[in-house]
DNA sequence: GTGAAAGCGCTAACAA
DNA sequence: TTGTTAGCGCTTTCAC
């Protein structure tokens, strides 16, 4: 491998003038940069990334943590990393992928400073690891809100805004009867951030419409789907309006109120919280509050790479949240959409 | 951030004594040891990874390029993920995530000796990363078969053997007329390694067995998967034996059949290609060769580091695929699994 | 607009 | 069993 020193050499300049000719941190005349410019292709010289790091305390890595856990739809985990791995890219920046299993993970990657940045996701209402992260010298955003941020950034929907606005949608639809299917009970004992959140909108919401809402755990398995729904039209046989946020048991949950010869869309109104590829793609389109997974990723990338540039201060940031009605789910009298 | 030498001197001893500390490259007596380590924890220190791999020319990190593209399963890929990421972390590794699209990040993270390795995933007959990568420094593995690995190693399920057992299965239990549900035509269209192999291996078994074979491409939504059985069951009515490989479709494929009053495992058998708890969670457990996405992630992982340690040679190694019946299927009198 | 040179924090000869 | 020290390849002051 070709050094610096080696295109210094047959471009016969000194080191420094070609290390600012790749950083543009000062003004280098034409001839000069065309001079090293050329050593570079004919030598096909790349930067050492170590060499780099060391001398500049900077990576270009970000490190992200997402979940392989139990309980979380794939897809969806995938669409918050694409999200975080294109901008990063935009920003000159690779990503390093740790799991959850991995908590040391976060003291290595930090502590030895092999990255710049941190972005993590699936955080839970008392997460173990902002308080490590907190602790970094790395800036940090969460997707997703602990009970306590620590001073960190975090961007996520706003879940407990899409709690109320399903809610309201569904009581301006007519509806007194309103349940949730929601995340599985895993997800739910882990008091993850954003299950707890939508639950809170869904009853103070429900509170201020005068409407019933019952609240069911769902495992994302057909059965357990089935069985989310049986439970459900057993305890609360009124229900006439569902809010399913579980995007692995959305079609399930759909097969199985279609077994019971329950129609949705006319008997049933049924409002999905999921990524809108997610809703399109039911037996039948779906009304849908969006989760845009990917575009959150994004937004999360720009966030710590702002704090890394300039001094932005840390903040929180809750996408306001956007129904679309489609077919599952009939419109009344006082839709607030309308 | 304390350094290496802060703790030699809290600790009382040279720099390099810490340094074999931490690596165990030669003996160190049992109290020196324990200061060694004793000031370790005191001043929480941690190596500094760029410093290390300046040093060293080693980065405890490997690349790990998997496609985000239409037309994969993409849980199926996150068990890929999931295997290689655990499997790194045992050899003390970290995993640097690249995506499709970016192809010039191979030569960044090669030439710029950010990693020590490279796992490729989803490689195409023709793959334009193989030269790449085989003219980089760092050992890869390919998980898939190129027309030519240019000594490389690779790694996969055996498709072709899965395609014959395939088909045996169902000439065993007495199908005459065989059929295949597909990759969706993106994926053909790339010439995807183990889309080709599948269909070789049918093709070549169905010859040997004297069955007819069908071929339909299969997109994996619902419309897609019900036109592939709806155009299938036009042109060849006489299929009594589905082969599915494609993990999105399954479902949809189920479905249409029971639309179409088809009962699987009695009139029709079907046999999946898929990971096994894919298999498992259809509607019916389904008679399935195993893709063992995540233990081939592994496997991908010992292959490189073993490259990375002695002197192995580079190596193909396709696994035996395993079938097993479940309800999907009806077991013929000579079926060769009896 | 350009160059010289002092580190950045480690590893691994080489020496004792 | 331990210490000394020369780099690894870059960035960035300081000097011109």
């Amino acid at each position: 491998m070709a050094t610096i020193d080696d295109v210094a050499k047959a471009a016969g300049v000194s080191t420094s003038t070609v290390s600012y000719v790749l950083s543009g941190k000062r003004p280098i005349s034409a001839p000069t940069r065309a001079r090293v410019e050329r050593a570079i292709d004919k030598l096909g010289y790349r930067p050492h990334a170590g060499a780099r790091a060391l001398a500049s305390s900077r990576t270009n890595v970000i490190a992200l943590m997402a979940p392989l856990r139990v309980g979380v739809s794939v897809p969806v985990i995938m669409q918050f990393v694409a999200g975080v791995v294109t901008r990063a890219r935009d920003f000159d920046h690779d990503v390093l992928l740790l799991t959850q299993d991995d908590v040391s993970g976060l003291d290595r990657v930090t502590g030895g400073s092999m990255v710049d940045a941190l972005v993590m996701m699936d955080i839970e209402a008392d997460d173990p690891r902002v308080p490590l992260v907190a602790a970094a010298k790395q800036p940090t955003v969460l997707i997703g809100l602990p009970q306590d941020p620590e001073g960190l950034s975090c961007v996520d929907l706003d879940f407990e805004a899409a709690g109320r606005l399903a809610v309201r949608h569904l009581a301006g639809a007519g509806h007194t009867d309103v349940a949730l299917i929601g995340s599985p009970p895993e997800v739910l004992q882990r008091h993850t951030s954003y299950a707890e959140r939508l639950m809170r909108g869904l009853r103070s919401q429900a509170k201020l419409s005068g409407v019933t809402v019952e609240v069911e755990a769902c495992d994302s398995s057909p059965s357990g789907a089935a069985s989310a729904v049986d439970t459900l039209l057993a305890t609360a046989p009124d229900t006439t309006g569902i809010i399913v946020h579980n995007e692995g048991a959305l079609p399930h949950v759909l097969s199985r109120l279609a077994e019971r010869g329950i129609v949705v869309g006319t008997d049933m109104s049924v409002v999905a919280v999921c990524p809108t590829d997610v809703a399109l793609s039911q037996r039948i389109p779906m009304t849908s509050i969006d989760l845009p997974a990917e575009g959150i990723g994004k937004v999360a990338v720009d966030m710590v790479m702002a704090r890394l540039e300039g001094e932005h201060p840390s903040e929180t940031r809750l996408l306001a949240p956007v129904l679309t009605e489609r077919a599952s789910s009939v419109s009344g009298p006082s839709d607030p959409l309308d």
